[in-house]
DNA sequence: GTCATTTATCATGC
DNA sequence: GCATGATAAATGAC
């Protein structure tokens, strides 16, 4: 329950992810993956109550809020969606041809 | 009685429970006679769902647990490989 | 945007 | 104690 220790942050100034070394063929190590906390998921289970979509302008001032970039809130959603998808799908499978219905 | 249903699924979910040694076996078959490019179709998929009892999104689990958990350690798997690859040799040979 | 993935992490089985 | 299935971040194809 507590804050992001932002691997980003850590290395060599990457303030957004839309800046680019001059190095243009760069491997581009993969962003180690970094599980949110409890704050943080609440935060974004919230707004994906109201609206499904986010908007450019809430999305930043979540990714402030929450200490998380403008990407990963973005993605979060996306993946987000990708998840209620499935649920509704496994729920449907789940209850279809249950005799107790 | 919605409600009892509602928290057995959700129970359900999160429970882990192995394959049968079956299903497994179906799913190794397939993973070690396509090494070269271990990625059913989404026809393919369903098949081995049906076969094995499963789900089409264990299925797809399980071979992205598969692939990756062959690639970070070849040497682990090679003794299950090559029991596989006399397996398919012989059904070949049939 | 969706969606199949990769990768690490989580949770459980044994 | 690891093996194994499921889930959570992150990427890339399209």
């Amino acid at each position: 329950e507590e804050e992001n220790t932002n691997p980003g942050s850590s290395a060599s100034s990457v303030t957004k992810e839309g800046s680019k070394s001059i190095n243009s063929s760069a491997p581009r190590t993969r962003k180690k993956r970094c599980p949110y906390s409890k704050f943080q998921i609440r935060e974004l289970e919230r707004e994906f109550f109201f609206n499904v979509y986010i908007n450019k302008e809430k999305r930043l001032q979540l990714s402030r809020m929450l200490n998380l970039t403008d990407r990963q809130v973005k993605i979060w959603f996306q993946n987000r969606r990708m998840k209620e998808k499935k649920l509704s799908r496994d729920r449907l499978q789940y209850f279809s041809g249950n005799p107790l219905l | 009685a919605v409600m009892i249903l509602r928290s057995r699924f959700l129970d359900a979910r999160r429970k882990r429970r192995n394959f049968n040694k079956q299903a497994t076996e179906i799913l190794n078959e397939y993973f070690y006679s396509h090494l070269s490019n271990p990625y059913p179709s989404e026809e393919a998929k369903e098949e081995l769902a049906k076969k094995c009892g499963i789900t089409v999104s264990q299925v797809s689990n399980w071979f992205g647990n598969k692939r990756i958990r062959y690639k970070k350690n070849i040497g682990k798997f090679q003794e299950e490989a090559n029991i596989y690859a006399a397996k398919t040799a012989v059904t070949a040979t049939n």
